[in-house]
Parts: C-alpha cells; sequence; structure tokens
RNA sequence: GCCGAAGUGGUGGAAUGGCAUACACGUCGGUCUCAAAAACCGAUGAGGGCAACCUCGUAAGGGUUCAACUCCCUUCUUCGGCACCA
C-alpha cells in the first residue's frame, strides 16, 4: 500500500493557503532571499518543462526558509502575446477571456504542485494596473531619446502578419511558427539598445554565477569587433569611401574594394558609366533576394564593375570599385577592401571576376605566391610587399599599420558591433498599446502621463482578417490631440511581449504599488533577484532585454545596481525517447496525470533525481515509480521507531546532514537525494529513534514538502515543518577513529589496512610492510619511494 | 569557420588529482505466500580462474605525476549559439 498521497497533498495544500504561509514581506533585520523562475505564458495547461523549472525553484526556496532566510518566491502570468488571439478567433471569444479561463487552471495546476508562491505578489502582464507601467516606462524612454520611430526594412511573419525583433528571427524564419521572414519597408517603433551596448558586454564580466554558454551567447550577439575604417578616395571626385577591417596588416594586399548594392554612393559611382545598366539589373536583382538566401554562404559570390576606381591610400595605388551580394549595408560601413589572397571570400570573388591578387603575408618557412594559390591564406606570418612594415609579423604590423593610417589621417581605429536596436512595435491586438498620438499639426505626441493606462479597447472585432483589429476601433483610435486639442490618430501598434518581460521582477518587489512601476525602497531591499532560473531558450532575449532595463532604471536613478541577475541556472530539457516532448511529435507526458497517479511529491523527487538540473532529463516512468517507492520506504519507518539510536547511525546521520547541505547549495539535488536514500538504507539495517528520523524528515522537506509536513504532524509536532531550522551536523562525529587506508604498489590498489587515525608514519610503514597481501608484490625488489596521504592511502613505488 | 558545453556499466547518473561506476532503474537469485503482488535480503563493468585472485576498462592517441574520468597537447563524435560580420 502506499502512503495516502492524494489526501495528504490536498490537506496541506489547503493549509498553506489558508495560513498564507509562503507571504513574503520586507524586513531590514531579516536576510532575504529573491527566488525566482521565469513565469509562464498561461497556455492552460502545465508541461514537464514547468514542472522541473518550478520544482528546482521550489527546492531552492523551501530551503532557504528553513535555513532562516525571508524568501521571496513570487509568480505571475507572461499573459500578453499572440496565442490568446489565435484563440479567439478560433474559438470566437475574447483575448481576455480566453486569457483569464488559462490563468485560472494554470494557477490551479501550480498549486496542485505544492508550489510555494505567495500569491499575493501574483501579477498578469494583460492587467492594466501591469501594462500602464509599460507605457510609463516607453514615454521617459521617449523622453531620453532611446524610444523612437524610424522607417527601414523590417523582418515581417506572413503568418503572424506582425514584425520580429532581430532576436525573435531564427535561421531565417519566426521564432514562434517558423514562418519564412520576409523584408518590408515600414516605419516602426525602436528601442535604442545599441546605447548601452559597451555596459551589457561590459558588465558580462561581473557576472560570475551566470552559465559560461549565456555569457558566450550573449557576448556573440552583441558582436563586438575592433579594426581599423580605412578611408579610399574617389580617384576622379572629392569623394572618400570608408571600409572597415579587422586585418589592417594586409591593407597592402587590397586589390580593389566592394560596396554593398544598396550603398548610398553606389547610384553615383555607376551614372553614364558603361556599365550603369548591368549594374542596376544587378541591384534590382539582389534587392528581391530574401535575406536567408543572400546569407547562406555556399552561394557563388556574385557581382559587378561600377566603372569607377578608388586609390588606396597606403600606396596611392588605384583600384577598381564592385558591387557584390556578400558585402552587406547593416554592417560596419557597408564597404570593404578586398584582399584576394588572405581572404577567402575575396579569393573567390577575385578569382570568378579574374582580379589582381597580390600576397602580402608569408606563412613562417613557406613561401606563396598569388598564381599558385588554390585558397587564400588567412593564418599568421611575415609581411612582405608592405613598405617599411616588411619582415614584421603581421599581428605586430596590424597594431603598427593601425596606429600609423591614423597618424596619417588615411584611417581610424574603429569598433563595430554586430547589436541592432531593438523593433517593439506589433501589428498585433493582444498586447501594450504604445501610449502615442499622431496630430497633423503637432507631429508625434506622447499621451500624458495622467492619462495612462491607454486601455485596450475591449470591443475590437475579431475576424482574422484585415490587420489589427484595435484600427477597426473607432473610439480608440480617433482622439484629440493632447497639445493643440485638434482631432489626431492613436497608434494602433502594441508592444512586443518581451516589454512586459523585461522588468517585471522588479514589480513582484511591490505588485500593487500605484505611483511608479516600483516603490524604489521595497526594490532596493529585495533586489537583485539572488537566483533565477529558466530555459537556455531565453539566453540572449528575455536576458539581454532585462539587463538593458536595469541599466536604464539605473540611469533614471531608480535602482542602484547594473544588473538585474545575481545568478542563473538554466534547467535541461525534458525528453521522451531522446527528443522534446511536443505536440506533434505526441510524446507528451502530462504533469497532472502523474500526479493524479504517483502524487506530486513522488513528480518532484523524481524530476529532480533523474538528472542534475542543467541537463537534459530523459523521462521514464519506472523512475517515477522508484521516487514513490521511495517515499513509502521512509513513511514506514514512522512504524517502527527505536528509543534511541546507535552511535553508528548518528555518524551517518551527520555525514548526511552535511553533504545535503552542501549539495542544496549548489544545486545538486540529485547527489543530495541519494543520500538522504542511503541514510534511509542505514535505518533499515540500524533503526532509528524519532529524532533521527525528525532530522530525516527536515532534509527531505523542501523536495516533498506535503509529504513531510504530515509526518512532521505524526511526529507530534504543531507548527508547520517550514518554520523548523534548517540542521547544524556535529564535526565531532564526523571524526572516526579507525580509517581504513588504501595501499597501492604503483598506484594500483593490492590491499586495504584499518588503523587509528592519528598513528604515526614509521608505525604505519612497518606495519604495512608486514602485510601478507603485499608479499609477492614487494619480495625481492628494492623500494623506492613511500608515500602517504592522511587518512585516505598510501602508495608504495618500487 | 568562430565561440560554448559534453562524451563513464544494459539505462539515468556519481566521483574535479588519491579505492572508477555512489544512489537509483533494469535484470537475476533468495525470504515471505497455496500462488501472485507488495515488502525485505543478496548479486550485477568486461574477460580469465575451482578459488585466492589476475588482466583490461571512463570517445581515441600522446604527455605531466608516486597516482589521471579529473590537469596539458592532438584527434574524433554529439549537442547548442553566431556567421558571406570584412
Amino acid at each position: 500500500m502506499h502512503y495516502k498521497f492524494k489526501k495528504i497533498e490536498e490537506k496541506w495544500q489547503k493549509k498553506w493557503l489558508a495560513a498564507h504561509a509562503f507571504r513574503a514581506q520586507a524586513d531590514s533585520t531579516r536576510k532575504k532571499y529573491y527566488l525566482l523562475e521565469m513565469f509562464p505564458y498561461p497556455s492552460g495547461k502545465i508541461h514537464m518543462g514547468h514542472v522541473r523549472n518550478y520544482t528546482i525553484g521550489d527546492v531552492a526556496s523551501r530551503f532557504k526558509m528553513l535555513q532562516g532566510y525571508n524568501v521571496m518566491h513570487p509568480m505571475g502570468f507572461d499573459a500578453f502575446g499572440q496565442p490568446a488571439e489565435n484563440a479567439a478567433i478560433k474559438n470566437k471569444t475574447k483575448p481576455d477571456t480566453w486569457t483569464r479561463k488559462c490563468i485560472k487552471e494554470m494557477e490551479t495546476e501550480l498549486k496542485r504542485m505544492g508550489f510555494s508562491y505567495d500569491w499575493e505578489r501574483e501579477v498578469s502582464t494583460c492587467d492594466s494596473d501591469y501594462y500602464k507601467w509599460n507605457q510609463w516606462i516607453f514615454l521617459k524612454m521617449f523622453e531620453r531619446g532611446l524610444a523612437y520611430k524610424k522607417a527601414s526594412a523590417v523582418n515581417w511573419c506572413p503568418s503572424c502578419s506582425t514584425t520580429l525583433a532581430n532576436e525573435e528571427v531564427v535561421e531565417g524564419g519566426c521564432w514562434r511558427c517558423h514562418t519564412k521572414v520576409e523584408q518590408k519597408d515600414l516605419e516602426q517603433w525602436y528601442l535604442k539598445i545599441t546605447e548601452y551596448k559597451e555596459r551589457l558586454l561590459e558588465d558580462l564580466s561581473q557576472l560570475k554565477e551566470w552559465p559560461q554558454r549565456v555569457l558566450a551567447m550573449q557576448n556573440n550577439w552583441i558582436g563586438k569587433s575592433s579594426g581599423v575604417d580605412i578611408y579610399f578616395r574617389l580617384k576622379d571626385r572629392d569623394r572618400v569611401i570608408p571600409v572597415f577591417t579587422t586585418r589592417a596588416d594586409t591593407i597592402f594586399g587590397a586589390t580593389y574594394i566592394v560596396l554593398a548594392p544598396e550603398h548610398p554612393l553606389v547610384k553615383e559611382l555607376i551614372q553614364g558609366r558603361r556599365q550603369e545598366k548591368e549594374a542596376l539589373e544587378f541591384i534590382d536583382k539582389v534587392a528581391k533576394e530574401s535575406k536567408v538566401v543572400r546569407a547562406s554562404t555556399d552561394i557563388k559570390k556574385e557581382g559587378v564593375f561600377t566603372g569607377s576606381f578608388a586609390v588606396n591610400p597606403v600606396n596611392n595605388e588605384e583600384v577598381p570599385i564592385w558591387i557584390a551580394d556578400y558585402v552587406l549595408m547593416e554592417y560596419g560601413t557597408g564597404a570593404i577592401m578586398a584582399v584576394p589572397t588572405h581572404d577567402q571570400r575575396d579569393f573567390l570573388f577575385a578569382r570568378e571576376h579574374k582580379l589582381a591578387m597580390r600576397v602580402v603575408i608569408q606563412p613562417k618557412g613557406n613561401s606563396i605566391n598569388a598564381e599558385d594559390l588554390s585558397q587564400a591564406y588567412e593564418g599568421d606570418g611575415i609581411q612582405i610587399n608592405s613598405a617599411e612594415f616588411n619582415g614584421l609579423s603581421n599581428l605586430e604590423a596590424k597594431e603598427k599599420i593601425a596606429a600609423w593610417m591614423e597618424k596619417k589621417g588615411i584611417g581610424k581605429i574603429q569598433t563595430h558591433w554586430r547589436l541592432r536596436d531593438w523593433l517593439i512595435s506589433r501589428q498585433r491586438y493582444w498586447g501594450t498599446p504604445i501610449p502615442i498620438i499622431y496630430c497633423s499639426k503637432c507631429g508625434i505626441v506622447p499621451v500624458p502621463y495622467k492619462d495612462l493606462p491607454v486601455e485596450l479597447a475591449k470591443d475590437a472585432p475579431f475576424t482574422g482578417e484585415g490587420g489589427n483589429p484595435l484600427g477597426k476601433v473607432k473610439k480608440f483610435v480617433e482622439v484629440k490631440c493632447p497639445k493643440c486639442k485638434g482631432a489626431a490618430r492613436r497608434e494602433t501598434d502594441t508592444m512586443a511581449t518581451f516589454f512586459d518581460s523585461s522588468w517585471y521582477f522588479l514589480r513582484f518587489c511591490s505588485p500593487k504599488f500605484n505611483d511608479a512601476p516600483f516603490n524604489i525602497g521595497e526594490a532596493k531591499y529585495w533586489m537583485t533577484v539572488d537566483q533565477y532560473i529558466g530555459g537556455i531558450e531565453h539566453a540572449i532575449l528575455h536576458l539581454l532585454y532585462s539587463r538593458f532595463f536595469t541599466k536604464f532604471f539605473q540611469d533614471i536613478g531608480m535602482v542602484d545596481f547594473p544588473e538585474p541577475f545575481q545568478r542563473l541556472l538554466t534547467q535541461g530539457m525534458v525528453l521522451k525517447d531522446g527528443e522534446v516532448m511536443s505536440k506533434s511529435k505526441g510524446n507528451i507526458v502530462d504533469p497532472d496525470s502523474m500526479i493524479k497517479d504517483y502524487g506530486a511529491d513522488a513528480l518532484r523527487l523524481f524530476i529532480l533525481f533523474a538528472a542534475p538540473p542543467e541537463t537534459e532529463l530523459e523521462w521514464e516512468e519506472r523512475g517515477l515509480e522508484g521516487a514513490l517507492k521511495f517515499l513509502n520506504r521512509v513513511w514506514r519507518i514512522q512504524e517502527n521507531l527505536k528509543d534511541k539510536a546507535d552511535a553508528e547511525l548518528l555518524k551517518v546521520l551527520h555525514k548526511t546532514i552535511k553533504k545535503v547541505t552542501e549539495d542544496f547549495g549548489e544545486f545538486k539535488f540529485n547527489t543530495a537525494i541519494a543520500n538522504l536514500m542511503e541514510l534511509t538504507n542505514a535505518i533499515y539495517q540500524l533503526g532509528a529513534d524519532r529524532e533521527v528520523f525528525s532530522k530525516l524528515v527536515i532534509m527531505l522537506s523542501p523536495i516533498a514538502p506535503h509529504f513531510c509536513e504530515e509526518l512532521w504532524e505524526i511526529l507530534g509536532n504543531k507548527q508547520s515543518i517550514f518554520k523548523a531550522s534548517w540542521l547544524e551536523y556535529d564535526p565531532q562525529l564526523l571524526v572516526e577513529e579507525n580509517v581504513e587506508l588504501v595501499i597501492q604498489v604503483n598506484g594500483k590498489v593490492r590491499s586495504k589496512i584499518e588503523v587509528p587515525r592519528d598513528i604515526p608514519e614509521d608505525k604505519l610503514k612497518e606495519l604495512v610492510l608486514k602485510d601478507e597481501k603485499l608479499v609477492p608484490w614487494l619480495e625481492g625488489r628494492p623500494l623506492k619511494k613511500f608515500i602517504l596521504v592522511p587518512q585516505k592511502l598510501i602508495n608504495i613505488v618500487i
């Protein structure tokens, strides 16, 4: 028979809720601990990924609680977003109705897992109490020129019929529906995240407790690249084309330059030339190409000659100016110098179009020449054909040439970045309205703070056709200009939902605060988030945006720290048969039915035991059975308690306390559980008294909270187990009088010996050399060395 | 191509210089039972040996060390990020 998990879990969930057991209040006399898991999109059902994420967080939270910290562990819902609109169209309902129903269902499921949230702090981003502050933040950014509108080619998802941020384009497709992203010229709202690029990059080094790979991904994404802008003069006109290079050492090998087809100078360069028609056709062709096609490395590099020439400023050589599709307008200066001998792309292009090549770097101990090359030499070496720089190593020359060019005014040491401004407007209904009004007289007018929130029109029609439903609500669109009171039109675009989640961790500090997005004093107490837990899929998007927002709040004096998340854990995915669980694969395991069959505590235990938190976890129902089996085993201990535990068991207990405390602190829940299992096994061998058993129950309580509350009550305690304190171990009990030493001969284990722990070395040596088992190994061979690792091992070298 | 993570029994995994495979799953054997389930006890890396034991073994190869899953070098494989980024 299993212990009655269903009854027990329901009982304690009710009690916790009624007692506001996890209510957090700022208290400057107590040490705080802010634990946060990434809040979910309310799809209605939780999945195993949520269960894993939130279980990890819950154990950490309850452990810190037992350790006496003032723990804040909030939960909320990232409730805006497209699925609600799709559902509204499909089910003929409103996004609002649908979302709220989903939130209700999800709350129930989360409660059923026994998570220790302070539900009084719950926020949903779709509440105007919340999104009002999105608008407030937007206006603050607008005032500082950090929110701005511009027309440009933007990423457009035809299936979602909305724009996408660069961060939301994954392998050329929409991050949500994978539809191929198109380019469209639109006027859109942007946030100037690029203004923070240096700080976003530099402060990564402060994040010592973030996973390496997340730091690496952010680093890549920001994409700082240092080099030189070199100024090429036009041969027949007083105009300059700057090109960007990271390889200033190859400048003497630049035999032509290439502009992106969209480069503003191109039209002028080709005008009236023999090549004009061909060039125009080429530009037109490239313009029609999608970014994905153009970005594929394996495609042949195409280009045309402009008919114009430029002058290489280091040697006054005339070089032809080409345009080619492999040069991108968005990066660097939109123009490059081509060094076919030392850049593979230039090499392929030059060979195709029979352009000149010159070797300027010789590999050490080898000699190459342009005619014989089958590919570019991109490695290091010694400068040749480079005037006064000949003979230098190219690495040295790179520095020297850059400095020399800067001094002569023909170049400038320059840094270029990959990071672009963040496109935030979306042509969708279910999001935060952008608080802007367009007036034919006054232009772009921000909605005054006193008029916030700009509420979503509740009665927008959901037909699935004809663009943003907000645009069809006259009442919403037609407004008076706040400045001149004349007729004006309201912005109908809404904000990307990543805006909402970029600061919710601050809102949790004072979720009902009415005067600002958050109460500065409360945030000062609770922030920063001590431990943040979530999926790796947010390594760039959400985490980068949140860092940006925090720096913005720092700049406007609302917080006094640059980074929001002290420590980050990215939990691994839950797999079934080696694959990610998904509807399309039909391999989804529903947490709710697992709770029904095994109980939430067993589910929590299994998911923590099966793998360390960061690695992928293979779903195995047998393992879940095993977890329940273990809980039953612990349950039965109470039926056979002794009056006094023996000394041997106390030693095991205190070792376990030490190990489990350390493991919990480092989120090594799998080994912590293994240790608790060993203690349980020892209790089965030796028998436990009520004190030892109570301690086992305390250690297990963060993992299986309902189960342990019940046992705690059975043991006669009146208060919740989470009012108890965590355990101290007695170091005295960890000291063994006798220790077993391993005896190795030449590094191989040949014998073992039990000796008093403080035995003097000479006496030990005498004892060891008498060991019968060693005789065949030592006989007739001179002893070279006797190595003793105290209390562990002896190695005899012969 | 660049950056990052990883590779250990039949399986999930443990050990971060000191007994490789803790803990669990699975499998096999036993106790209890008319029988089964549950529970409990035991065995379980491979090969050899009646046995005591021996040899091999942490992706592959090399190195450092008395001692290497662990540190260093080279290579391979898998996963993830970035990428005609100049």
